[in-house]
DNA sequence: GTCTATACTGTGATAGAC
DNA sequence: GTCTATCACAGTATAGAC
């Protein structure tokens, strides 16, 4: 532990160029969908030739590994971004944080792809990446236990219900809320069943 | 109306030449994925060199389509083959219905990625293929109006608590059945909210 | 260390001979 | 209807200029 501290401007600059290379990836993605992301389109958009990219990353792979660990890092972000201003009842805050999930979820298409299916031919994200997502998913279930909900079959009935309304909403009715509207009825149903306090025990017909 | 029936040797082989190849893709499909699909291997699989298939679909995009149709003619039939050995309790249906949802779309998961996510990136149904998947869908509506699910908005909550836990057991359990088993406690949350004859009111904790 | 130039492989697609 | 030849463009890899 000899010498100054490790402030190489060329370390900074190269992690730019990375954080670079990883928005213009993001775009990409945004218009032509997870899977139609091409090194080229993203070298255009950086303003590099296809080649260069791999001065920064390994491969393709590798772009989409750091992508996987970036959105998972930034759900984590918006859930503890969350934080304030959430409600104190369990039931409201079940819902608050729900709608947090989903919103993120719908927000970008192709992100949620890459997080959550496996629609990439060849692609699994590595052990680092995978931990941010391991980070996130335990954060959402600190909030879940907090709330009330304990036991493992409820937390993954809970994050079966959100994914299903994520995944119907995005096939069945891209950009519309067709299901997104069903979440205080979906979440009734679930907090009467599971026992959450301060859930309503009846329903409006 | 002259002549003989169109009983053509010549475009029975053709169809059967067509069966063959949409046989061959399942096959590339279930091994690479349905993103990884080639028409190089579905043409060694059907002993062809990959140009020939263009005499029998015009483009890749045709091939999906096939198989999308296909796809969803398939699960009516299997829906309809079920009705022998349903039972009648429209719980009990309810839960048995679901069950013959659930397994035909973990059987493959490519397959169910073609249904359901838009995974493709320039790919959409053509409008015969979708009417496969409309018929479908009209199918078990059906099946949900005998056993007392009337509201639209109870159907949507349905599809999404369904494709919910697919997702969940594709994505976080693949192979296995974490999500699979609580298909009883999933329709009993459900049938408990929406009021469906034959469900129980407790809960075992 | 970083980017450019170039080339190799594999993929979807088309044209034309048989 | 199938094949051969060929094209355009993708991801990938290496050599070399600066």
């Amino acid at each position: 532990m000899v010498g100054l501290p490790n402030r190489d401007r060329r370390s900074e600059r190269r992690e730019a160029t990375r954080q670079e290379i990883l928005a213009a990836a993001w775009e990409v993605a945004r218009v032509n969908g997870i899977a139609g992301l091409t090194l080229r389109e993203v070298a255009v958009r950086v303003g590099m030739q296809p080649p260069s990219l791999y001065s920064h990353f390994d491969s393709k792979h590798a772009i989409y590994d750091a992508m996987f660990a970036q959105a998972w890092r930034n759900l984590a972000d918006a859930i503890t971004a969350a934080e304030k201003g959430a409600p104190r009842s369990p039931r409201r805050r079940l819902e608050y944080f729900t709608r947090v999930f989903v919103d993120f979820a719908l927000e970008e298409p192709s992100r949620n792809q890459l997080m959550n299916v496996r629609v990439i031919p060849d692609f699994t994200p590595s052990p680092e990446s995978y931990a941010a997502a391991v980070d996130a998913f335990e954060l959402m279930r600190a909030k879940l236990r907090e709330i009330g909900v304990t036991r493992d079959r409820d937390m993954d009935l809970l994050t079966a219900l959100i994914a299903g309304l994520i995944a119907q909403q995005e096939a069945n009715d891209p950009g519309g809320d067709r299901w997104r509207r069903l979440i205080p009825e979906a979440l009734t149903m679930y907090a009467n069943a599971v026992g959450i306090a301060g859930s309503t025990q009846g329903r409006k017909r």
